[in-house]
DNA sequence: CTCTGAGCTAGGC
DNA sequence: GCCTAGATCAGAG
């Protein structure tokens, strides 16, 4: 019998749990600009790009966002192509592609209105639980907890939950416990300030109990335990992959092709890619015989990504002239130098852009 | 250089 | 209902 700290029944020491919090929510939060007026739009604009991104790094993105798409119908007008090239180098392209098509049914389906139902706004696309409560709280007030990875390590350690959280079971133990912490009365500003005090003061490192305004009720705290928890087992190891990426040159044009509908980096545009393995990847001597008949202009140094499932290591050549056989059945196009630009296009291939235009390395 | 942490949704079984 | 794929970057060691 795991007997928790906090229960629903302490109705007294849960409200002054909630006072503290809200308090020191007022006192210290930071000024973000989707905070300064909440409406549904940039709130939902700013959680989707914070979602597996930085406020540093997802600031500059929210502002050009914002200025191009001022609201749901310039987003929902404008082509898919251009919000994945204002995406690009953001990551998680998905998120993007969502966006557009819950905006499209924002504006057909919900008069322009983000639905203010909890089932309808899980029906939209890119709008999950979190999200959804997010939004519905934020700027609806509607009593929804949100459970981002910093409230699950605040949770964690207020109720000393030692269950590994890259569990199901455990996460639904936290939403529990996160439900019945909730203010009823002020949930957008009690949400906010459950993730600004893990973002603050409950950091995954070195947390700073003695100004926190929940230490009083912490068992992580009171058992000393707030350096093990919360606990996370290590996740199964990355693959691998090994690319020969092809730049084939012809009268100062260059060969790129859209990836598919579906999987990894959908709709965006790259190089042909040959796959290949370490051993292959050292010289170009399987290349050669690809390649008959090219001329080979120059080849790169290895170059390297990182993906969350992938560690992908490859090089860049560059021939002259055009494949015999088209590779891929998807569009393919011929473009200058200058037009790179007008095409999203996924992050390890914009470094070979880098090294086509600039770098004169591993010639 | 490698490892870790930030971390939510969709879709397949 | 559970599990996994998707995807980038900063910072620590």
């Amino acid at each position: 019998m795991v007997r928790k700290y906090i229960t629903p029944g302490m109705t007294t020491q849960l409200s002054a749990l909630r006072r503290n919090l809200l308090n020191w929510f007022r006192q210290n939060k930071r000024e973000l600009p989707w905070r300064q007026k909440r409406h549904w739009y940039t709130t939902w604009l700013s959680e989707v790009i914070l979602q597996q991104t930085t406020v540093e790094q997802g600031l500059p993105y929210y502002h050009a966002f914002v200025e191009r798409f001022p609201n749901v119908h310039t987003l929902a007008e404008a082509e898919e192509q251009e919000i994945l090239h204002q995406w690009q180098g953001l990551g998680y392209y998905a998120r993007a592609r969502n966006l557009h098509k819950a905006a499209r049914q924002i504006a057909r389906q919900h008069h322009g209105r983000f639905p203010n139902d909890k089932k309808l706004a899980l029906a939209l696309p890119g709008i999950g639980p979190y999200t959804a409560a997010a939004i519905l709280s934020l700027s609806y007030n509607r009593p929804y907890a949100v459970v981002d990875g910093n409230v699950t390590r605040v949770i964690s350690r207020l109720q000393a939950i030692a269950e590994d959280i890259r569990l199901r079971s455990t996460q639904k133990i936290i939403e529990q416990h996160a439900q019945t912490l909730l203010s009823k009365k002020y949930p957008g500003a009690f949400n906010e300030a459950m993730m600004e005090l893990g973002a603050l003061v409950c950091t995954p490192v070195a947390p700073r109990c003695p100004v926190c305004p929940l230490s009083r009720w912490c068992l992580a705290y009171r058992q000393q335990k707030t350096d093990a928890l919360p606990f996370k087992s290590a996740p199964p190891p990355k693959k691998r992959q090994y690319h020969w990426v092809v730049v084939y040159e012809n009268t100062h044009r260059y060969l790129i092709r859209q990836r598919p509908e579906k999987g990894l980096l959908a709709r965006m545009w790259e190089f042909p890619v040959w796959e290949t393995d370490a051993r292959q990847l050292k010289n170009t001597d399987s290349l050669s015989v690809r390649l008959s008949g090219h001329r080979i202009s120059r080849v790169s140094g290895l170059m390297r990504h990182v993906y969350s499932h992938i560690n992908l290591q490859y090089r860049a050549v560059l021939v002259e002239g055009s494949p015999e056989e088209t590779p891929g059945t998807g569009t393919r196009k011929w473009v200058k130098k200058e037009e790179f630009n007008n095409y999203p296009i996924h992050k390890a291939h914009r470094h070979i852009i880098n090294w086509l235009l600039n770098d004169q390395k591993g010639r």
